[in-house]
DNA sequence: CCGTTATTTCGATAATTCTAAAAATATGGT
DNA sequence: ACCATATTTTTAGAATTATCGAAATAACGG
């Protein structure tokens, strides 16, 4: 898989989408979780936010693409994109010390 | 309410203040740049923003720890904080699947 | 002390985001 | 069809953030 380098605009709304308290717990949440993900009503348990106010948080989540939901019956799993994690955080240092010889 | 470690809250502000589009430019050009950093000045060349949103995005930054300012005579050098910026990614991931047996 | 360069602070307006109740929608069981 | 469970959409006021011109501050050289 070649390497494409991320617009910056995305990468912003990524990076935003994290930067909220809240998000920032729901992502670390299904991180913690793994790769199965977790349903909505089991992030709200442990979270204790009100759902209406999760559920606006968990779509912002996925319209930045770092969580994707999985409909099983009544349940909708949500599931961390571990690879736009990674993508976004080699982003940062895409281009670290391109302009001196350092090497970091 | 749900316990916020005092991480979480540093972590939401450093990916916050990255997660805008002037502000994710001033520092990867700051990263591109490398250790040194550079003055005000010569990122407002390289963004064409004006001095006073420069200023602005610069200290919020400053504020999440991202960046360190440094005097020298009338020039101030902005120099970005890599450990800052590793602890970040790191946190991103730090409890990654330690409710499953997964070894992302 | 005056002029120049470098950068920040102030202030005012515009735009976006946050929160959560209430209503709506989706799915499945009886 | 009706009821229960699971989750989203709508809505609206409050709060925060963004932008940038103008005025202010800082550091230096002459």
């Amino acid at each position: 898989m070649y390497y494409q380098s991320m617009e910056n605009e995305i990468a912003a709304k990524r990076l935003a989408e994290l930067g909220h308290i809240t998000r920032l717990s729901i992502f670390r949440y299904l991180v913690k979780v793994g790769g199965e993900g977790a349903p909505v009503g089991q992030i709200q348990k442990k979270l204790d936010v009100p759902l209406s106010t999760l559920s606006h948080h968990i779509s912002r989540l996925v319209s930045a693409g770092l969580v994707k939901q999985v409909r099983e019956s009544q349940t909708l799993y949500c599931i961390p994109q571990f690879e736009v994690l990674d993508e976004l955080t080699e982003f940062l240092r895409s281009e670290c010390c391109t302009e001196t010889k350092c090497t970091r």
